[in-house]
RNA sequence: AGGGGCGUAGCUCAGUGGUAGAGCAGCGGCCUUUUAAGCCGAAGGUCGUGGGUUCGAUCCCCACCGCCCCUACCA
C-alpha cells in the first residue's frame, strides 16, 4: 500500500492511510501558499452571538443588512457539490452552516476548500444569508485554514460508540457528544455554585495536603508514594478531615475544601480511585444544623442546575421540593422491615445488647429463602456493626427520595461525638438519594482523650485500611481546644451524576482511571528513557 | 475475586465447518442552495491472541488478553 511507503514525520497513529492522505493534502495546501497553522484569527462573532442575534431574521432582512461575519470553528460536516459546497462549523457546542462557492472565493480559495477534511479548523469571512431550505448560513468570501486535522473525527452517524474510547479520547467525545459536553459544563456550574453557597455563608476555602505522612480521616486502603530528598513514604490522602479540623482549632471557624481524595479500592459505577470531595466544617454547630444546611444546599442546586425541584434520574423521579425524610438508623430498619419476614423488631429490641444480631438472624433467614442479599454477619461483629449491616440490607435499597439517616452506632463512627443520652450512638448522619450515599456529616469528636483512645483502638486492630500510628499532632491540636464543630463531606462526582442524570461515575469524570491500552503499557511512567 | 456477554474493514454491524459482506468514512470521477446530499468507480480484512479437533476453522473445543454487565468490599 502506498500509504505505508509515505514517510511520516512522527510515529504514526491509526488510521494510517487517512493520516497519510491528510499529510499529503497538508503539503498541497502549503504548495498553494497557505500556512496550515497560522497564529491567529480575529473573529467578530461567536457561534452563540450569531445564532441568537440572527437566528430568527428572514432571508430578505439578512440580504438587506449584509451582516459581515468573521467566525472560526471546526468542520463538522462537509458536502461538496462540484464548484460549490456546504459545511457546518462547530464551536462552543453550537454549529453554523457555511456556503463556499468558486465564484465567491476564487480559484485559490476554492482549491483550499477542496483540500479540507472533517475536523479541520478554519476561519471564514462573509455575510449571512438563508438557503432555499431556510437555514441561516454564511456566504463565504474568504476562507482560511487555521489548523489541519490529520486524524478523522468519530463516525458521523453513531459518534464514538465505544465507551472505552469515549473515556480514553475524551477530546473526541466532547466534539461528537452533546451530552458529554452538557455534563461537564454542568459539573463546572455545580462547583461554582458550591463555592458560592459556602462563600456567601462566611466559609473560607482552603487547600490542605494531598500527601500525608500518617493515614487518617476515613477508613480506606491508601496509595503509597515516596519523597526522595526526605526519604519519606507518604500516603495520598484518603480524606482532608484531620487537617481541616486543625484549621478550626486555629480559628478558621468555617472552612471548606473541594479537592481529590484517593482510595486504593475497587472501580465500579459509583467508585473511582481518584474522586472529588467537598468537605466543610463549621464551629459552634452540630449535626442537626448541618442536616438543615445540606437540605438547603441540595434544594438550591437542583433548582439552579435543573430548573425545578423535581428531576428525572433514570426511571426515577426525585423530588427535592418536599422536606427530606429523616429516620434514625434504627427507625429505618423498623420502617423498611419486610412484613413477610415477620414482625419488625422494636426500637428497644435494636437498642438491647445482642438485639441487632437477633434481628439480623431473623432477617437473614427470610432473605436467604427469598434469594435477597442478607445482612453481613461475621462472628466478631459488635452490636453497632451489626446494626449498620442490618440497615444496609433492610433499608438502604429503599432510600430513593432524599433521606437523612442519623444517629449511627459509635462502633462505626470513630470521629463523631457520642450522643449525650446514649453513648452507643453518635451524632452522625448520611444523606441517601437514589440508593447512593451522597453526604456524611457529624458533630465532631473534640475530646482529645476519647480521640486518642479511638485512634489507639484503630491502630491495634491493624489491617491495610487502618493507620499504623496515632496522629499525635492531631491529638495535640485537640488539646489546644477544638470548639464544638460540625463537619460534613459531600461526594461531588455523585452529586454531578444526580444532577446530570448520569448513571456511571466515569461519565462525570473527564479522564477516569482505566487500564492502560496494550500499546501504551511499554511507555509506563517511572521508566527512565 | 465469582457468574454472564462481547471481540469480523478506520467506524457501526451482518454472516457461514469449504479462502468474507453491507452502510458510513477515506480515494478517483460528475455535480454552483445541500444538510445522514446524490450518482458512477476502484480500494480496503493474518475474522482479538495462542493452541487443539478436522481433509479443511472466522465458525466447534481449550487457554489467554481486552472491554461491558451483574454479584461481594469501599464514598
Amino acid at each position: 500500500m502506498s500509504a505505508k511507503e509515505t514517510r511520516l514525520p512522527f510515529e504514526p497513529f491509526e488510521p494510517r492511510d487517512q493520516l497519510a492522505e491528510r499529510l499529503k493534502k497538508l503539503d498541497e495546501i502549503r504548495a498553494l501558499g497557505f500556512d496550515p497553522y497560522p497564529h491567529r484569527f480575529d473573529a467578530n462573532f461567536t457561534f452563540a452571538d450569531v445564532l441568537d442575534r440572527y437566528g430568527s431574521r428572514t432571508g430578505p432582512e439578512l440580504e438587506a443588512e449584509r451582516v459581515p461575519v468573521r467566525i472560526a470553528g471546526r468542520i463538522l460536516s462537509l458536502r461538496g457539490h462540484g464548484k460549490a459546497g456546504f459545511a457546518h462549523l462547530g464551536g462552543e457546542g453550537r454549529r453554523l452552516q457555511i456556503y463556499v462557492k468558486l465564484d465567491a472565493v476564487g480559484e485559490r480559495g476554492f482549491a483550499l476548500f477542496r483540500l479540507l477534511d472533517l475536523g479541520d479548523i478554519i476561519g471564514v469571512s462573509g455575510h449571512l444569508f438563508r438557503t432555499k431550505t431556510g437555514e441561516l448560513t454564511v456566504w463565504v468570501e474568504d476562507l482560511r485554514l487555521l489548523a489541519k486535522a490529520l486524524l478523522p473525527l468519530p463516525e458521523k452517524w453513531h459518534g464514538l460508540a465505544d465507551v472505552d474510547l469515549r473515556y480514553r479520547r475524551r477530546y473526541l467525545d466532547l466534539i461528537s457528544s452533546e451530552n458529554t459536553r452538557r455534563i461537564f459544563l454542568a459539573r463546572a456550574q455545580i462547583i461554582r455554585l458550591l463555592r458560592a453557597f459556602f462563600d456567601d455563608r462566611g466559609y473560607v476555602e482552603v487547600e490542605t495536603p494531598m500527601m500525608h505522612p500518617i493515614l487518617g480521616g476515613a477508613t480506606a486502603r491508601p496509595f503509597v508514594t515516596h519523597h526522595n530528598t526526605l526519604d519519606l513514604d507518604l500516603y495520598l490522602r484518603i480524606a482532608p478531615e484531620l487537617y481541616l479540623k486543625r484549621l478550626v482549632v486555629g480559628g478558621l471557624d468555617r472552612v471548606y475544601e473541594i479537592n481529590r481524595n484517593f482510595r486504593n479500592e475497587g472501580i465500579d459505577a459509583i467508585h473511582q480511585p481518584e474522586f472529588t470531595m467537598l468537605e466543610f466544617y463549621q464551629a459552634y454547630s452540630d449535626y442537626a444544623e448541618l442536616m438543615d444546611l445540606t437540605e438547603q444546599l441540595f434544594r438550591s442546586l437542583v433548582e439552579r442546575v435543573c430548573g425545578g425541584p423535581r428531576i428525572p434520574y433514570g426511571e426515577l423521579e426525585l423530588d427535592f421540593g418536599q422536606p427530606f425524610a429523616r429516620f434514625t438508623m434504627r427507625e429505618a430498619i423498623v420502617k423498611f422491615w419486610p412484613q413477610a419476614a415477620g414482625a419488625p423488631p422494636s426500637l428497644a429490641d435494636l437498642a438491647a445488647p445482642r438485639g441487632p444480631r437477633t434481628a439480623a438472624e431473623r432477617y437473614n433467614a427470610w432473605a436467604l429463602a427469598q434469594g435477597q442479599p442478607p445482612a453481613e454477619d461475621a462472628a466478631g461483629l459488635s452490636d453497632g456493626e451489626m446494626t449498620g449491616a442490618l440497615f444496609e440490607a433492610v433499608a438502604e435499597p429503599h432510600l430513593v427520595q432524599p433521606t437523612f439517616i442519623y444517629d449511627f452506632p459509635t462502633d462505626i463512627s470513630p470521629l463523631s461525638k457520642r450522643r449525650p443520652d446514649d453513648p452507643s450512638l453518635t451524632e452522625r448522619f448520611e444523606l441517601f438519594i437514589a440508593g447512593m450515599e451522597l453526604a456524611n456529616g457529624f458533630s465532631e469528636l473534640n475530646d482529645p482523650e476519647d480521640q486518642e483512645e479511638r485512634f489507639r483502638a484503630q491502630v491495634a486492630r491493624g489491617g491495610d485500611e487502618m493507620p499504623r500510628e496515632v496522629d499525635r499532632d492531631y491529638v495535640r491540636a485537640l488539646c489546644h481546644g477544638l470548639p464544638p464543630t460540625a463537619g460534613e463531606g459531600i461526594g461531588v462526582d455523585r452529586l454531578v451524576m444526580l444532577l446530570t442524570n448520569s448513571h456511571a461515575i466515569r461519565e462525570v469524570i473527564l479522564f477516569p482511571l482505566l487500564r492502560p491500552e496494550a500499546a501504551e503499557k511499554r511507555e509506563s511512567p517511572g521508566e527512565e528513557p
